[in-house]
DNA sequence: TGTCCACAGGAAATACGGGGGT
DNA sequence: ACCCCCGTATTTCCTGTGGACA
């Protein structure tokens, strides 16, 4: 009987869901589900709407010289994340790869993606991997050394090599890596290497070795983040590959566009917001309306707090869930009063107790997230006290609280 | 007007840990 | 396997401060 119910009402949601469902295909919501082809076909179609049209003909005009025969200098690129710098390259490089094959010019193309801060010789070893010229290395073998198997490897090749180094900031200690890369290596080959380095720092390069600096100072290209209507073309197309027909309302392109463009102009971001849309407004069973855009806003806003906490340091989780039990129900915290929270808390999760000093600077890393709200008060001849609330909403402060606890356990 | 509370927060010293070199 | 170095976390020490109170 009970499981006869159960059965008709999950049978009757899942036509409910079919009928009303709004994503058609939801990994082009999402660019690490696509496969490599996939991603290709995407880029294709959004550059042929003539977003990015200035930077591809830059690097058209930089690089078409490969075609004839002729050595392209190195190329320096800036830009902040989500403005489509290692997309574009990737795309173009495969293009003019393609082209490179059609006309009988041997090219090759690498791509080393320096995605998280790693040292000189991580960056060096990764670069040995990439181009299959050594295993991966804990230690045991020299700079040096990794330098000559990567010369060697590469001493038969004729063609162009092109590398393309993602994020060159991330590399620690770059002066060495740089300059094997710029002087060193170019000398020692055949090939003709070109080399593309691509950074959201401007002034990545700015303690370097003046004389590598001039050499990619020669060449540069400035990504700009994307404006409104760049967005728009970008969310229109997904949306004809990831959604149902008729399911976006009016407007809604236009929003999600503004609100990404307001900040950085980021567009993975503005994809995120309309994945997270076309989320919610399936689980509302409606379409995309103006209203589950700012719900699907204010998800992705409370999800970076507790995504904020879950990832942070075990101190500073100890210092906010310290804040949550002594503010509860919007009572007022001194530090001194939070201070003992949290030295109560550290001696139930077996957390070392940091001094007070150290434990007001927690507060004020919390405060700089404004995941606290904290303002100093003076009582005159009581002193002056840290005055300290929760000011986020009650429904994410038990979210955090929640995670914290996971992560405690 | 000066005092003094109760803390904030800067500076320097020190401890710690992880990665690279040998 | 071991040591050294360096960047970061933490501690120690200290000076500064707004305003109620006498």
């Amino acid at each position: 009987m009970e499981t006869q119910t159960v059965r008709e009402r999950m049978l009757k949601q899942i036509e409910h869901m079919a009928r009303h469902s709004v994503i058609r295909d939801r990994r082009y919501l999402d660019d690490e589900q696509l496969v490599r082809s996939e991603q290709l076909a995407v880029l294709e179609e959004i550059f042929n709407t003539k977003v990015r049209e200035a930077e591809v003909s830059e690097l058209s005009s930089h690089f078409a010289g490969m075609l004839r025969g002729d050595h392209p200098c190195h190329l320096a690129i800036w830009g902040k994340t989500g403005t489509g710098k290692t997309m574009t390259l990737c795309f173009f490089l495969n293009l003019i790869a393609d082209m490179a094959k059609g006309r009988g010019v041997e090219l090759r193309h690498e791509h080393l993606d320096i995605s998280t801060p790693r040292p000189c010789f991580r960056a060096l070893n990764d670069l040995a991997c990439l181009l299959g010229a050594a295993k991966r290395y804990k230690h045991g073998i020299s700079l040096e050394e990794l330098m000559v198997r990567i010369e060697t490897h590469l001493a038969d090749f004729k063609g162009y090599l092109v590398l393309f180094v993602d994020e060159v900031d991330n590399v620690r200690d770059r002066e060495p890596f740089l300059t094997f890369l710029v002087r060193r290596l170019p000398q020692r080959l055949q090939a003709k290497l070109v080399l593309i380095f691509v950074s959201n720092r401007l002034d990545w390069c700015d303690q370097l070795n003046p004389r590598i600096r001039s050499f990619l100072k020669m060449n540069e290209l400035v990504f700009e983040p994307y404006d409104a209507a760049d967005l728009q073309h970008i969310l229109r197309i997904r949306i004809g590959k990831a959604l149902r027909p008729g399911m976006v309302g009016d407007g809604v392109v236009g929003k999600i566009a503004a609100l990404a463009s307001r900040d950085h102009g980021d567009a993975r971001q503005a994809v995120a917001l309309l994945a997270r849309s076309a989320y919610v407004a399936e689980k509302a069973g409606s379409m995309i309306t103006l209203n589950l855009v700012d719900e699907a806003a204010r998800q992705i806003e409370q999800n970076r707090y507790v995504a904020l906490m879950r990832s942070a340091p075990r101190q500073l989780q100890a210092a906010m869930a310290a804040v949550i039990d002594g503010a509860r129900g919007g009572r007022l915290l001194s530090t001194a009063q939070a201070y003992e929270a949290y030295q109560r808390l550290c001696a139930q999760v077996r957390l070392n107790v940091l001094t007070y000093r150290a434990f007001s600077d927690l507060l004020a890393e919390l405060d700089l997230y404004s995941l606290i709200d904290s303002r100093i008060m003076s009582r005159g001849r009581y002193g002056r006290c840290r005055q300290i609330r929760l000011s986020l909403p009650q429904n994410l402060v038990d979210q955090i609280a929640r995670a914290i606890r996971m992560s405690f356990t």
